[in-house]
DNA sequence: AGCACGCCGACT
DNA sequence: GTCGGCGTGCTC
């Protein structure tokens, strides 16, 4: 009776426990892979065939597959990771999914497309939507109705009454411009001894065709990038596509001018801010294969590679890597994960790798490729420490005696100087004198920053803004708000009184919209400012060739916290940071203000003994059980009630399984106990090595659903694990 | 993720 | 008396 046909396993984007099952309709060529469109409730959805089976007596009646895309099936490898990725974060694949379809317009055929783009001539009428839309088709290249309407967050009724009054035309789309052949002589970079030798290894591991992980070490100026660009020479002649990740901040026109000129042609790139056709078009090309390298932030991994065939992953130290919200995964891990289940080799490069990454070579299960500086200078410039418990400085001030001289030595003799403060804004934190009353973010449990240029208060956890009080909130006083401790711009604002000479640049990301930054570094590559004044982004790959001298003005930031990898974000911030110093032609050094002058780290900053530190690094992580030695998980319980959400926890405390070589800590107050206004309780789970803590997690959770307002997300290998 | 259904406050 | 707020539950 029944007809013979065959039955679809369509896994969507959403969160559901699996794939949903379809019948599809005779006469319709279904692959594992294949995209379709399937309906759901009352709409259509597109969806990927994640399986393909014979109608076993199923008992429901089941809906039919809508339609088949013409392009080509998501391949096995990539299917296989997102089951992995799934099965390893315990999030619903669907998820997963979702973050490889994330490309509007991908799936809209190749039917002639209309964009519109403005004219000379205004509306009759002007109206904010209007003056919007406008604003974004004068800047740029014409876009699809939908796609100006979603820019300018106006209806598509807005861009059909500007095309009815001329003030925006309707044009052809051209088809989308092909990706170019890389050639792969393009540009030769003359390779010293050095990177001869690591390119050949790394050719070598190549050739292998098999999954192998290697660490390309390094220090800045040791030339990684020309050696890795070999290795992506090699997998490109052997006919794949290579993808070289970067962290997002990183991935800047110069350095894919460099890749230009490496390759002969500009890669494909895939960031959060690519314009809607300039996305479809390197999804298209990552999928048909056309596109051979593409340099990408994070979520370039879930691209649908046809035939990848090796990632490099760039600044893998780089805490960037791992993302918070949505599926918390990190792209280094993830990256690895691809290359195992692709059985192709992956590329680590850093100036300063993860302790992670350097017990996965210690153990031997990573290689490693050393390259030293090609100029012959030692691993990093002269670092020496300021004792500020033994200096003496002004109420007020934070540039030390000595660092004040230093920079002054520096500035009269031409020179450019460099002072590094982590911290955005004005003053970290405010007090009233009079009843020492701290301003505090309504949404979250932390002092809100005030940033003076802007005359407000800022939460650096939510955005919350709110202007300065002139008197206190608590108390009434006037007059009596002062700033506690300094920020980049307090320090810029000390810096302009004792160095009145002095041509002042403050760079931090509040200044990041747009061209702004990329000016300011600019003005400051070209001299017109020889005193800058920055916050963590000024550590990241930027060439200052006169910059001479760099000043840490609070080196202890990060290890006064009781974060475990303090250390090692302080070790790489302080040698990016000393690394500015000395690119150009003549020697740099650096000073480091700190109140623990005989902290280990430190001493071996002073030293250039990176490998001191990391032993100890390692023994105390050894010691603890902590990463890479056992495994951690957390999971984070936040609701709007305070009372309500730790009940809930507690609860949940209460019905966790115990397993040998499993302990679960909490729940506590998580480290920012609220934020945007949700009350935030953690629980940590510290697992050996070999314990299986996803099974685990599984089982605890299995039964488990926050009602209301309370939720709970996993967090497998946190990054922060106080 | 949508989009329904479902119970409690301010309006023609 | 209704319109509508968004809590919660389902979609093969």
């Amino acid at each position: 009776m029944t007809r013979d046909s065959a039955i679809a396993e369509v896994l969507l984007p959403l969160a559901l426990d699996g794939p949903y099952s379809y019948r599809v309709p005779e006469g319709m060529a279904l692959e594992p892979g294949s995209y379709v469109i399937v309906p759901l409730g009352p709409r259509q959805m597109i969806g990927v065939v994640w399986a393909l089976k014979d109608e076993a007596g199923t008992d429901k009646t089941l809906r039919d597959v809508g339609e088949v895309f013409d392009m080509p099936p998501l391949p096995e490898t990539h299917r296989r990771f997102i089951d992995w990725l799934s099965a390893y974060y315990l999030e619903p694949a669907g998820n997963v999914l979702r973050m490889v379809l994330r490309s509007p317009g991908a799936f809209e055929g190749p039917r002639e497309q209309i964009a519109y783009r403005a004219t000379e001539s205004a509306p009759k009428r002007m109206t904010p939507q209007r003056a919007r839309v406008l604003e974004i088709a004068r800047e740029g290249f014409a876009m699809r109705a939908a796609e100006l309407a979603e820019a300018a967050g106006v209806g598509t009724s807005v861009i059909k009454a500007l095309a009815k009054d001329g003030a925006l035309e309707a044009v052809a789309l051209p088809a989308l411009k092909r990706f170019p052949e890389p050639d792969l002589n393009a540009g030769g970079f003359a390779l010293s001894k050095d990177q001869q030798a690591a390119a050949e290894a790394l050719r070598a591991v190549v050739a292998q065709r098999q999954h192998k992980v290697m660490l390309l070490d390094g220090v800045t100026g040791s030339g990684k990038t020309e050696v890795y660009f070999e290795a992506m020479a090699a997998a490109l002649a052997a006919g794949g596509q290579v993808l070289l990740l970067l962290p997002e901040i990183a991935l800047t026109q110069p350095f894919l001018e460099r890749v230009e000129r490496r390759f002969g042609c500009e890669p494909a790139q895939w960031h959060s801010d690519l314009r809607p056709r300039e996305r479809e078009r390197v999804w298209r090309g990552v999928a048909d294969g056309t596109a051979k390298i593409v340099v990408g932030a994070r979520s370039a991994l879930f691209l649908p590679w046809k035939k990848l065939k090796l990632i490099v992953v760039d600044e893998e130290h780089e805490s960037a890597y791992k993302q918070d919200d949505g599926v918390p995964y990190h792209a280094r891990d993830m990256a690895v994960l691809y290359g195992s289940i692709g059985k192709f080799p992956v590329v680590l490069s850093s100036a300063t790798p993860s302790l992670e990454t350097l017990v996965n070579v210690d153990r031997g299960r990573y290689g490693v490729v050393r390259l030293t500086d090609r100029h012959g200078r030692p691993e990093l410039p002269e670092i020496g420490l300021i004792d500020m418990k033994r200096v003496t400085s002004e109420p007020g001030t934070w540039i030390s005696p000595p660092l004040f001289d230093e920079v002054k030595t520096t500035l009269e003799q031409g020179d450019q100087a460099l002072l590094f403060l982590n911290r955005r804004g004005y003053a970290p934190l405010t007090l009233c004198r009079a009843c020492g009353h701290r301003l505090e973010c309504p949404n979250c449990a932390a002092s809100l920053v005030e940033h003076r240029f802007r005359r407000q208060l800022m939460c650096h956890h939510c955005g919350h803004l709110e202007p300065m009080p002139k008197d206190c909130p608590s108390c009434h006083t006037e007059g009596k708000m002062v700033p506690v401790g300094p920020g980049v711009e307090r320090l810029a604002e000390e810096a302009a009184v004792r160095f009145p000479e002095a041509r002042i640049a403050i760079l931090s990301s509040d200044l990041s919209r747009g061209t702004l930054l990329r000016d300011a570094i600019r003005d400051v590559e070209e001299g017109q400012f020889n005193l800058v004044i920055g916050t963590q982004l000024v550590a990241k790959g930027h060439h200052f060739p006169h910059l001479t001298l760099v000043g840490v003005v609070d080196a202890d930031l990060a290890l006064e916290s009781s974060d475990p990898r303090g250390g090692e974000r302080t070790w790489a911030l302080m040698a990016q940071v000393a690394g500015r110093a000395g690119r150009g032609a003549k020697p740099g050094r650096a000073l480091v203000q700190t109140y623990l002058p005989e902290h280990p780290l430190m001493q071996a900053l002073k030293k250039g003994d990176r490998d001191s530190y990391l032993n100890q690094e390692k023994a105390i992580r050894e010691n603890a059980g902590l990463p890479p030695y056992g495994r951690l998980a957390a999971i984070i319980i936040s609701g709007n009630d305070a009372a309500e959400t730790e009940r809930f926890a507690r609860s949940l405390g209460l019905i966790a399984p115990l397993v040998d070589g499993i302990t679960v800590l909490g729940p506590a107050a998580a480290p920012i106990a609220m934020v945007r206004g949700r009350h935030r309780f953690r629980f940590l789970i510290k697992a050996a090595r070999e314990v299986n803590v996803q099974a685990f997690l599984r089982l605890w959770l299995k039964d488990v659903k926050p009602k209301g307002s309370l939720s709970l997300q996993v967090d497998v290998d946190p990054y922060n694990f106080l």
